[in-house]
DNA sequence: CGGAACTTTGAAGGGAATCAATCGCTGTGG
DNA sequence: CCACAGCGATTGATTCCCTTCAAAGTTCCG
């Protein structure tokens, strides 16, 4: 399949209406079968890639074997950015489901951004994007407990669902507690006990990979303090700001993982 | 002060040799106090800034004003990037003592680019630097306890050093034992705790700000494992690899903070 | 000289990890 | 169609690393 520019920008929800004259390029698409390895680290570095449909991971492996999960590439999302600084991919990316990319030469889409400033645009932006999460990723983890990490991850998860047009709270988990676990700095057991706490105080309905968000609000809450102590025994007291949770921390979820 | 694009491409320590012709470009600087604010998160987003000299701290601020410690970044890095995504910065640079940085527009240093490929390049490069350093930071506090992570910061900023023509053993800390912590997803104490027992052990010598890497493979052996229970008590198992230790664990140290 | 800020060190507590067992899906094959 | 292996998830008990709380020692600057 061949994708164009134009529809490339769509893909990564930029506006580059009007500037149909790279529309003469195109791009091939590539699947990846579930479990399968797009890249590895070391590998010469040529394309970014865009996820069109699927599920990814994208990790480091430390020398004994054990891998420290990056992110969880969606569609829209761009995977390969390390790649340009050495020449060389510093990360994996493996599909969790059976995926579909948009192969971006980045020869190729740098000579266009030049002939194109918007499209040039995208691409700086698309850039520091990934820089902007990652920052998140590293706000999570270094003020969070165990539950405030989780709870940022769901919402985290639900806002990238809606930006797709998908329900913002209800969806399936595609990866397991352990690579939750991983992204996050904890052990899967954890990530279990806070989901089930969270199950428990009504703030979610978790079975197994389903996931659907009761009360957003307490999530948001439990992002407010350092070691959130609200899950313990019995019941939780329930301080959510109604329905809707307009609790609001100044901290949108959508600036943490990916 | 002016600084020519070439001066910066140098600063930067890319090459931009025989492409004198972005030459007639320069740039402005400008100093910074100690303890002075260089841009913060929600300022809208004009420049990048490069470190010419002096050493800085990037940050997040939570809801109630704790602050995320991000990078450290010295001579040669780069800040800012993060603004170029949303058109405002999301962090917030304050200066650790008296630096200066050279003011790169953005919208400047990008036409700029379009003109001269190997600009372009860098610009990339510095970018995707940046990510793959972040990257390198959630893997250490991903997987690495404690020590590690300190032994990890300690052998980064003296890989940084060793980069400027400074030495890579012998070094100042400009950053409180808080600031570390912050960066590292611990506390002070923990942070005084680890430097004091690799100094017990006769890893590093530490007094206050002076810092002395006796033992640069003992340290690299501590990232090896998670949560090495390398220290307890007194005496400590002397696994290096000898004066130069050449442990190597696949993992450079020159990959993690910045 | 005096005081604020930073660091170090000790003791006690807590949160997540670890160890371990059970339960429940899934899909494979009889 | 159903038995069963295999992986993932849940839950409990215990351990331990880091945090928290506390106090004293240093450095540095006004």
């Amino acid at each position: 399949v061949q994708v164009s520019t134009t529809e490339l920008a769509q893909l990564l929800r930029f506006d580059l209406a009007g500037y149909a004259n790279a529309d003469a390029a195109s791009f091939t698409t590539r699947r990846i079968g579930e479990g399968e390895t797009l890249y590895r680290a070391g590998d010469e570095f040529h394309s970014l890639y865009v996820v069109r449909s699927g599920f990814f991971k994208t990790l480091m492996l430390d020398p004994s074997g054990a891998e420290q999960v990056l992110a969880f590439p969606m569609t829209a999302d761009v995977m390969g950015a390390d790649g340009i600084a050495s020449g060389r991919y510093t990360s994996e990316a493996i599909a969790l489901e059976a995926s579909e990319v948009v192969v971006v030469p980045f020869a190729r889409i740098s000579a266009l951004a030049r002939e194109c400033p918007p499209l040039e645009r995208v691409l700086y932006r698309v850039l520091s994007r990934e820089l902007v999460r990652e920052q998140g990723m590293l706000y999570v983890v270094g003020m969070l407990g165990a539950e405030g990490r989780v709870a940022a991850f769901l919402l985290n998860l639900g806002e990238r669902f809606g930006a797709l047009g998908y329900s913002r709270t209800s969806f399936n988990l595609r990866m397991t507690r352990q690579e939750i676990g991983s992204l996050l700095g904890l052990k899967l057991e954890t990530v279990s006990r806070a989901l089930s706490a969270f199950d428990a105080a009504g703030f979610i309905k978790v079975n197994l990979k389903r996931v659907d968000i009761v009360d957003a609000g307490a999530l948001r809450a439990m992002m407010e303090e350092p070691i959130a102590p609200v899950l313990r025994s019995g019941a939780a007291r329930v301080r959510s700001s109604g329905p809707s949770g307009l609790v609001g921390n100044g901290l949108k979820p959508s600036s943490l993982p990916a």
